[in-house]
RNA sequence: GGGCAGGUGGCGUAACUGGUAGCCGCGCCGGGCUUAGAAUCCGGUUCCGAAAGGAGUGGGGGUUCAAGUCCCCCCUUGCCCA
C-alpha cells in the first residue's frame, strides 16, 4: 500500500487496540496509586433506534483527545462509555414491533456501540454499563432504599399530567398546549398518588455548592434560577366574619400596607368554605375551567388575567382593613402557600390583574435618588399606569416610612413575628421530584404495599427486583400501569411474618439510572457492592464532564442531589460529582424545503444561479441552517463520513469546525480540508509511489533542520496548551502549520517525524499509529510518552516591532532581543520609510510596548503634533 | 417580558491580559508537473484604488497613544426561563 487509505489502516489499528488493550484502566488499587488520576466522562447516550448523528461524536471526540493526551502524560485515565437504556421510545417500539423492549434496546445498543467503535475512541470497554441490566438497576434500587431510609422518598397525592392514550403521567416539559409533545395525544390534569423525592431538602446545598464548581457561568445561573431561592415572609390573613385564615408567602413584606386584595389558587382548600352564596356559581365554573389546564399553560396564559371574586374579605394585618379575596389561575397551588397578597402598585402581575378588574392600587414605595426619595414626575409614570417593582423608600406605611426596601422588609417581618401574624421564611421555586412513571421499561421500585396500607421495602439482600414478564406493555383495562399485568407470582408477596402484600407497579423515571452511572464506571464489575469505597476515593470527582446544554438543569441537578445523599450516607467522599463541566454546542446542518414546507433530502437538491431546486420536482427550495433531525432530512450519519473520509478525518473535522462550546453548521465540503491535512502528513513519511519511506527522511539529528525543529516545538507547545484548555480547533491549525512547513523543508529528520506522529496521536490516532510503526517506533504511539517542548528552542532572538504613527502602522523593523527602547526608537527614526511621517513633526509622546514572553512582536507608537 | 451566549473576508473561523485585525481551513484566481484531467506542489486572495494611500470587526456614541477586546444606547440571531 502506498496511498493513505483510512479504510485499511483504521480497522487494522482498531483490532490491534482490541487485542492489546492499551486503554484498559487498572482495577487494582495498589497499581492505580502509582500514578495520578484523571476521570474524563461523556454524558452517556440514550440508544435510540435512529443511531448516531455527527452531533454525538463531537463531545466524545473532545473527551477522547483529552483522555489520550492525559494518558500519554502519565495519568491513569478513566474514560468509560455506557448506555442510558431505559426509556419510553423502546417501550413504544416494543408495542409496534411485538418484541420485548430489552430486545429492541439490545439491538440499538449494538448499533450504537458499533458506530462509536468505528471512531477509534479509547474507551475502556470492560467498564461498559447498561442501566437496564439487572446487575445495574439492582444498585439503582439500592440507592432508592437509601433515599427511603433517609425519609427522602415518600408517596403523595399530587396533580400530574395524565396522558390517557399512553396511560402514563408526563413531566411538565413533555407537555405543551395540553398535548404530549411527541405524539400530540391530549394530556389532562389528574390527582394521583405518586412517589416523590424530597430534593427540596437539599435546595440550599445544591445552591451553595455551585460556587466551588468549574462550570460555565450560564449553567450555574440556570441551576440557581431553577432552585429559585427567595427570602421573604409568611403573612396570615384572617377571613372577615369567620374563624378561617390563610397564609401567603411574599418576597416583599415591606409592601404589606399596599396589599389591596388577596388571591387564592383555584385549588386552594379554603375556596369552597369562604365563597359567598351569591358568588358560588361563578367560582365553581371557574374552578372547573382551570382544572384541566396544565401549569405550563397557566403560566403561559398568565398574560390574559382571569379570575373571580369569592365574595369574602380578609383583614390586611398591617392596615387592619378588609380586602377582597379573589381566585385566579395565575396563582399556582403548588408554589408557596397557594395564596398571595396582591400589591398592584409594586408587582407586574398583580398590577395587570387590578387593572383588569378595577381593584385599588396603593403606592407604598418610591424610587430613591442619592439617598432621597425621588418624586415620580409626570402622570404617565404613576403606579396607576405602571407598577414600580424596584427597591426604594417606603411611604404611606406607618412604622416603615422612610426605610429603604431591605430595612423595611426586615422591620415588617420582625413586626409580624412579634405580633404572631407571620414569620420570616425562605421559599424555593424548586419542587419535590415526581419520581414514578406508569411505564414498563424502567426500574421497578423495591417496595411492597401491605394489605393494611403500610409500605415495606424489599431488603437489600433480595435485590434486584427484576422486571416481570407481561403480556402487553400497556396499562391494564382499569388504567393501572403495565406491571399490574404481571401474574400473582410476581405481584403477590408474603412476608416471613405472614403478612401479605403486592409489589409496587410504578417504575422509576429515565433520570434514575443516569443519576449515578459515573459511580458504577469506577467499579463496573463489582457484584458485591455498587462500588468499592477505596476505589471511589481514588477516582472521584469526575475531572471533566462533557455533554449538551440540554441537560443543564434536570440531569445535572438530579445527579448532584443523589450524590449529596450518598455523601451524607458516607458512601462517596466528595460533596459534588462533577468538578469541571463543559457543554458542546449543537451541530446544525443545511436543510431544504419547498413552498408547502415539505423537506427535501439534500441528495435530491441542486444549486443553479445561487438558488436551490429539487432535482426531480424542479421546485424552487429555500435553504436554512437548522438543528439536525430526521424530520428535516438533514441528519449526517458518521458512518457515511467514515466510509468516504475515514474516522481520523471525521474526528479532526468535529473539532476543527470551531470552538467546542459554539453552535456551528456541518459543511461537508470543509471535511475535505481535514482529509488533505492527513494525506499531507502521510506523504511526509511515506512515498506514495513505492510505499517506502519518503526519501526526505534522514537519520540526522533534529537540529540539522533548525527552523523545522523550532516549528515542531512551537507546535508541541501550542497543541498541549490548546488541548488542555479545550481549544481543539486552534490546536489542529497549529498541526496544519507544522505539516505545511515540513512539506517545504529540504530534509526531514526521522526524530522530528516521530515526534510529529506523537503529537498527532490524540487527534488522529489510527494514522499516528501507522506512521509511528513505519518510522520504527516502539510499541503503540497511543501510550508513548508525550514529548516535552524545549522552551530554549522556541525562544526568538530578534523582535519584530510594528512602528506606528498616531496608532497607524507605517513600517515594521527588526531589532535584536537585547536592544533598549531608545535603541529601537533610533532605529525606527532612521528608517527611510518613516521619513514622510516623522519629518517636521514634533513627537509629543513615544509609546514603547515591549515584546511579551508569549508574543514575538513589540510595538512603537509615535504620537506626533 | 427576563436571563445567558453570539454578530469579524464569499464561507467555517483566528486574534493570549487593551497592542500590527483576518492564523488555519473551504472556496476562488494564477503558475509548475501532465498529451489532458484528477491528484499534487508553489504563489495570490478583507474591500476601494494602477499606485501612493484610504476604509474596515452589526449600527451610533464614548474612554485611550492604541478598541474586535472596555463603557453607554440601539439593531439582530440563537438558547434557556416566563
Amino acid at each position: 500500500m502506498s496511498r493513505y487509505e483510512p479504510s485499511v489502516i483504521e480497522p487494522k489499528w482498531q483490532s490491534e487496540w482490541e487485542t492489546k488493550r492499551p486503554f484498559k484502566t487498572p482495577t487494582d488499587l495498589a497499581e492505580l496509586k502509582k500514578k495520578p488520576k484523571y476521570y474524563v466522562l461523556d454524558m452517556f447516550p440514550y440508544p435510540s433506534g435512529a443511531g448516531l448523528h455527527v452531533g454525538h461524536p463531537e463531545g466524545y471526540t473532545a473527551t477522547d483527545v483529552v483522555a489520550r493526551l492525559k494518558r500519554m502524560q502519565g495519568f491513569n485515565v478513566l474514560h468509560p462509555m455506557g448506555w442510558d437504556a431505559f426509556g419510553l421510545p423502546a417501550e413504544r417500539a416494543a408495542v409496534l414491533e411485538g418484541l420485548h423492549p430489552a430486545v429492541i434496546t439490545k439491538r440499538n445498543v449494538d448499533n450504537f456501540r458499533g458506530q462509536i467503535k468505528r471512531l477509534g475512541f479509547s474507551y475502556d470497554w470492560d467498564r461498559e454499563v447498561d442501566t437496564s441490566a439487572a446487575d445495574y438497576y439492582r444498585w439503582t434500587q439500592w440507592i432508592f432504599l437509601k433515599l427511603y431510609e433517609k425519609d427522602l422518598a415518600y408517596m403523595a397525592e399530587v396533580p400530574v399530567n395524565w396522558c390517557p392514550a399512553l396511560g402514563t403521567v408526563l413531566a411538565n416539559e413533555e407537555v405543551k398546549d395540553g398535548k404530549y409533545v411527541e405524539t400530540g395525544d391530549p394530556v389532562e390534569r389528574r390527582m394521583m398518588k405518586q412517589w416523590m423525592l424530597k430534593i427540596t431538602a437539599y435546595g440550599d446545598r445544591l445552591l451553595e455548592d455551585l460556587d466551588g464548581l468549574d462550570w460555565p457561568d450560564g449553567i450555574k445561573e440556570m441551576q440557581r434560577n431553577w432552585i429559585g431561592k427567595s427570602e421573604g415572609a409568611e403573612v396570615t390573613f384572617q377571613v372577615q366574619g369567620s374563624t378561617e385564615s390563610f397564609t401567603v408567602f411574599t418576597t416583599r413584606p415591606d409592601t404589606l400596607f399596599g396589599a389591596t386584595y388577596c388571591t387564592l389558587a383555584p385549588e386552594h382548600a379554603l375556596v369552597s368554605k369562604i365563597t359567598s352564596p351569591a358568588q358560588k356559581a361563578a367560582v365553581d365554573a371557574y374552578v372547573t375551567e382551570t382544572k384541566n389546564k396544565s401549569e405550563l399553560v397557566r403560566k403561559e396564559d398568565a398574560k390574559k388575567k382571569t379570575g373571580v371574586f369569592t365574595g369574602a374579605h380578609a383583614i390586611n394585618p398591617a392596615t387592619g382593613k378588609p380586602v377582597p379575596v379573589w381566585i385566579a389561575d395565575y396563582v399556582l397551588a403548588s408554589y408557596g402557600t397557594g395564596a398571595i397578597m396582591a400589591v398592584p402598585a409594586h408587582d407586574v402581575r398583580d398590577h395587570e390583574f387590578a387593572k383588569a378588574f378595577g381593584l385599588p392600587i396603593v403606592e407604598v414605595v418610591v424610587p430613591e435618588s442619592q439617598g432621597l426619595p425621588l418624586a415620580r414626575a409626570g402622570e404617565g409614570s404613576s403606579v396607576e399606569s405602571e407598577p414600580f417593582v424596584g427597591e426604594g423608600v417606603a411611604h404611606s406605611s406607618d412604622f416603615l416610612n422612610g426605610l429603604r426596601t431591605a430595612a423595611a422588609k426586615f422591620a415588617m417581618a420582625t413586626w409580624l413575628e412579634e405580633k404572631g401574624l407571620g414569620k420570616k421564611r425562605v421559599q424555593y421555586q424548586l419542587r419535590d421530584w415526581l419520581f414514578s412513571r406508569q411505564r414498563y421499561w424502567g426500574e421497578p421500585f423495591p417496595v411492597i404495599h401491605l394489605e393494611d396500607g403500610t409500605i415495606v421495602t424489599v431488603p437489600e439482600s433480595q435485590l434486584p427486583v427484576e422486571l416481570p414478564h407481561v403480556d402487553e406493555y400497556r396499562p391494564t383495562a382499569d388504567g393501572r400501569p403495565p406491571l399490574a399485568r404481571a401474574g400473582d407470582a410476581w405481584l403477590g408477596v408474603t412476608l416471613p411474618d405472614g403478612r401479605k402484600g403486592v409489589r409496587e407497579v410504578n417504575t422509576m423515571p429515565q433520570w434514575a439510572g443516569s443519576c449515578w452511572y459515573y459511580l458504577r464506571f469506577l467499579d463496573a464489575k463489582n457484584t458485591k457492592q455498587a462500588w468499592d469505597p477505596e476505589i471511589e476515593k481514588y477516582w472521584m470527582p469526575v475531572d471533566l464532564y462533557v455533554g449538551g446544554v440540554e441537560h443543564a438543569v434536570l440531569h445535572l441537578l438530579y445527579a448532584r442531589f443523589w450524590h449529596k445523599v450518598l455523601f451524607d450516607c458516607g458512601l462517596v467522599s466528595t460533596k459534588e460529582p462533577f468538578q469541571k463541566l463543559f457543554n458542546q454546542g449543537m451541530i446544525l446542518a443545511a436543510s431544504f424545503k419547498d413552498g408547502q414546507g415539505r423537506y427535501y433530502n439534500p441528495a435530491d437538491v441542486e444549486q443553479r444561479d445561487g438558488s436551490w431546486f429539487g432535482t426531480t420536482t424542479g421546485e424552487k427550495l429555500e435553504s436554512q441552517v437548522e438543528k439536525m433531525s430526521k424530520s428535516r432530512k438533514n441528519v449526517v450519519n458518521p458512518d457515511d463520513v467514515i466510509r468516504e473520509y475515514g474516522a481520523d478525518t471525521l474526528r479532526l473535522y468535529e473539532l476543527f469546525m470551531g470552538p467546542l462550546e459554539q453552535v456551528k453548521p456541518w459543511e461537508m465540503k470543509n471535511v475535505g480540508g481535514c482529509l488533505r491535512f492527513l494525506e499531507r502528513s502521510w506523504r511526509l513519511i511515506v512515498n506514495e509511489e513505492s510505499g517506502a519511506l519518503n526519501a526526505k527522511l534522514t537519520d540526522a539529528a533534529p537540529d540539522t533542520e533548525p527552523e523545522l525543529n523550532k516549528a515542531l516545538h512551537k507546535c508541541l507547545q501550542a497543541v498541549e496548551r490548546d488541548t488542555l484548555s479545550m481549544r481543539f480547533n486552534t490546536a489542529i491549525s497549529h498541526m496544519m502549520t507544522f505539516a505545511n512547513e515540513a512539506t517545504g523543508a529540504k530534509t526531514l529528520p526521522k526524530a522530528i517525524a516521530k515526534t510529529f506522529a506523537t503529537v498527532l496521536a490524540p487527534y488522529a490516532p489510527h494514522l499516528a499509529e501507522e506512521l509511528w510503526s513505519r518510522l520504527g517506533g516502539e510499541g503503540l504511539v497511543s501510550i508513548a510518552p508525550w514529548p516535552k517542548f524545549d522552551p530554549a528552542l522556541i525562544a526568538d532572538t530578534t523582535v519584530t516591532y510594528a512602528v506606528q504613527v498616531l496608532g497607524k502602522l507605517r513600517a515594521e523593523i527588526q531589532a535584536p532581543l537585547t536592544a533598549t527602547p531608545e535603541e529601537v526608537r533610533a532605529m525606527a527614526e532612521a528608517d527611510p520609510r518613516m521619513k514622510p511621517w516623522l519629518e517636521g513633526k514634533t513627537v509629543k509622546k513615544f509609546i514603547f510596548v515591549p515584546k511579551k514572553p508569549s508574543a514575538a512582536n513589540g510595538i512603537l507608537n509615535f504620537v506626533v503634533g
